[in-house]
DNA sequence: TCCGCAATTTACAGCGCTGTAAGCCGAGTG
DNA sequence: CACTCGGCTTACAGCGCTGTAAATTGCGGA
């Protein structure tokens, strides 16, 4: 079946094509009887716009990109849940893309061997140092999001991880605990998330006037569930010893649960432990996991203002903006007055 | 900036449009001196060619979408993952669409109110009718996927749920169990999934001899690890009794879990369980998740290849496929070796 | 009846790129 | 030496749509 086009229908109702498409538009400047008319000539065709050629007309395509390694991460998975729904909210469509956590894949993104596909790309950097990264071809509106490499000049959205990491240990540290471990981070080069979430852990510790002890650093190989439950694994094994666990994020905190039980530890008892992200799955294990929740809905709001004013022509400095996070007190890590 | 076209590059090499179209797509003809002097101005200018403007002439676009109902369901993310990969391995970019599991969500899928924007679709529909997909207009090439509606007439994959429902089934009754319940089906209109591996469940239970006791089938409001907790957490204070249970999907088992170990059951001491989906939390649980994984490899490349003939012309009758599952033998329902 | 004005409608020129067919040029052939 | 042949390069006409500016229409008032 060769697809109407504009031009069909403008034949069949027999007016210009200028008019159906104005009729498409909803232009309120068309007579009545005209845009019945020619109604009825899109219905009977069963006419759809094509929309390549409207986008070529117009220069712009009512699609943005969202960037990040991995949608089977929860945490990403969310987050392009919302960003779907608020770009949606906005008349645009929002195009997933992977960088599979490769410097190749975020090349890839970033210069995007086709322009003109998206209006606009947010993107959370992983690998890209940040002078490569500000060598962007400013031809496609940008904002980064999260805690990578975010070169000055760039509109940038995260939450204070610092902020966050401290409060997740002075909560702990109200609890009564006082060996609390740090779990998750990577055994080599620390991606700068975990490194600030670590630097507000040893703020919220050294507030507390709690020595910090390098035993209770536990790296995992890489940020998953699997190696965080074999560090903590390891550590347990070792005769480690601690009272509470910070994980850089619900996954690595699932891990480590993991490992305790698999030892006969009991969570919160022998060690409470709090993860970050509030991935949903983290209401349903037993104990269900206390953790940082950033706030998704406002981060994007946020990121995708500063993109619409990017795409409306805004020109000047890079804006940097933190949004607020909410620490979520479930069981393994109860309330303060529920423990006394 | 304005962007640079081909135009302007053709303009500064002093040759055609078309010869930097063909140095572009390293069209063969094309002599050495030639290829050299225009390689020079596409970088001297920084020429990015737009993709709009060749999508347009040659008619495809290279885009490929994944439609289902949220990515935030981790069988969803694996499937988004697999598929992208496997896309891009065919050189194709594929979209991700959410229908929010509503039926709007899903007619827009199908209706594509704008054509032309990507060149075939791959669809797990839930809410539709297939009265009402049928009616789908023939313009783009559409592979359905899952267990919902699929008229005949239309390319479709899924894998056997009622043969990996019993096969789970199975594997619980030679485990010795006899009072096997299955959780986390809907209360209310079935899901044509949770049909099947009901039907699944019950042949195996038929098979064994064993009565089918509605009792044990435990519904739950909405397929989640919520409600799914909420009804086991009912039905055990009710002393409903069972040595077993099937559950719908992964986040149902761990709902389960998460019930049963409130209230003082061991797993798979008292009860053993089992999931569905293998999705990758379910390793971690304790204990970590026997279940069902469907060869979403296999999915991704019978579904591209039935998509890619499709596209290339191909008009013939609907085919129907199944892919493969494998039983993940974990802890939630060991190996009958390990027990006896 | 004719004119001027506002409201509609139309013609046309692209948006940036590629397919086709025609044009050009040097080498090989009789 | 004229001429064909094959490889390279170019001109041109769209792909389907929209913005602009110009043309047309209808209407009230002089």
């Amino acid at each position: 079946m060769a697809a109407i086009r504009l031009q069909d229908v403008a034949a069949h109702a027999g007016v210009s094509m200028k008019t159906v498409s104005n009729v498409v538009h909803n232009y309120p400047h068309v007579s009545e009887t005209m845009r019945a008319k020619v109604q009825k000539a899109i219905d009977e065709l069963g006419y759809r716009p094509n929309a390549l050629g409207r986008r070529l007309a117009t220069g712009h395509t009512g699609m943005l990109a969202l960037a990040f390694s991995f949608v089977t991460i929860p945490y990403f998975a969310e987050l392009a849940q919302v960003m779907t729904d608020e770009a949606r909210k906005r008349g645009y469509r929002l195009l997933l893309e992977q960088t599979n956590n490769t410097l190749e894949g975020e090349r890839a993104i970033v210069s995007t061997e086709e322009a003109g596909l998206v209006d606009g790309l947010i993107f959370q950097p992983a690998q890209m140092s940040p002078v490569e990264l500000a060598r962007h071809r400013g031809d496609v509106p940008l904002v980064l999001l999260g805690e990578g490499p975010a070169p000055v000049g760039f509109d940038h959205v995260m939450i204070d991880n610092i902020a966050a990491a401290d409060a997740v240990t002075s909560h702990l540290i109200a609890l009564g605990r006082r060996r609390i471990a740090f779990v998750g981070h990577e055994e080599g080069a620390l991606a700068e998330t975990s490194r600030q979430r670590l630097a507000g852990y040893q703020q919220a510790l050294h507030r507390a006037g709690i020595p910090l002890d390098a035993q209770l650093l536990i790296a995992s190989r890489t940020v998953s569930s699997h190696d965080s439950a074999e560090a903590v694994g390891h550590a347990l094994d070792r005769r480690v010893s601690f009272d509470a666990i910070v994980s850089r994020d619900d996954l690595a905190a699932i891990g480590a649960l993991r490992a305790l039980q698999e030892r006969g530890f009991s969570v919160p008892g022998d060690v409470a432990l709090t993860g970050w992200d509030a991935i949903p799955v983290g209401a349903f294990t037993h104990p269900s996991l206390t953790t940082v929740q950033a706030d998704m809905h406002a981060l994007a709001v946020v990121a995708l203002d500063m993109l619409e004013e990017r795409i409306s022509g805004y020109d000047g400095i890079g804006r940097h903006r933190l949004v607020d996070f909410e620490l979520v007190i479930r069981e393994s890590a109860p309330a303060v007055s529920a423990v006394s």
